[in-house]
DNA sequence: GTCCATAGGGATTAATTTATCACTAAGGGA
DNA sequence: TCCCTTAGTGATAAATTAATCCCTATGGAC
């Protein structure tokens, strides 16, 4: 996972919030389970951009964290499945209100970031 | 600020989101200016960690994308203020759902990782 | 002159996160 | 046997963010 060298401030539920959910990619992977992407294999084919090795560290922490669930199928080929725990889906609210915020302002971002030269 | 080598989706919401505000104090900063808290040296008094020089690269961001704004008054010692834009003040309700998800779940995260030993 | 406080920035390094590439394992099919 | 798929990991490099340290500027107080 990455040994912390600066500790948590529990007391600021924003750092907190931060440390689970806080990276580039965690909050799309939670959305792709909840949409029903439960096997790493759809979500990295959902997800443009990602790579299978990030997927899969992030599903790690993602599990350690709590927020999601894994079922392991003896199949062949392998089979895993991921699910959304309680906790997991006490996120989906946030994240929803996230992408609707973000997709709010993407054009206004396109718009500074393309008249700044080199800022 | 950083010139970007990989370049921003801006069709997802949520890394469009991640971009302005997904770092390690930006949140902070903006809960500490909606709270009232203008100026940078309380806005540094305000958050216990952040260290002045990161501070004053974060507010720089925030300005850059029309987050929050800046007055200057010829007086001394020099006294700057900040406010949130209006797009600031629509990250207000989110910065809050955040800070509330973030403290109920810190005792889970603190329990998660204390009984850890090297993850 | 020296020190105070405030705000801002440059240069550099440390910390952290992502990306690349190359493995392993299991069993089916050609 | 060789290749396919899926899932997972180790080692390492690259990208990105944050932290450290030091310098500038202003004008008042001592």
């Amino acid at each position: 996972m990455y040994q912390r060298k600066i500790p948590i401030d529990y007391n600021c539920g924003l750092i907190v919030a931060m440390e689970v959910v806080g990276s580039k990619w965690k909050f799309c992977i939670l959305d792709e389970i909840s949409k029903g992407e439960t096997r790493p294999r759809d979500i990295l084919n959902a997800i443009t951009g990602i790579t299978r090795r990030v997927l899969q560290q992030q599903l790690k922490e993602l599990e350690f964290h709590g927020m999601i669930g894994k079922t392991s199928y003896a199949e062949v080929p392998l089979r895993v499945e991921y699910h959304l725990t309680e906790t997991g889906k006490s996120l989906l609210p946030l994240i929803s209100a996230v992408d609707k915020w973000g997709l709010e302002f993407a054009p206004q971002l396109k718009t500074i970031l393309e008249t700044t030269p080199t800022s």
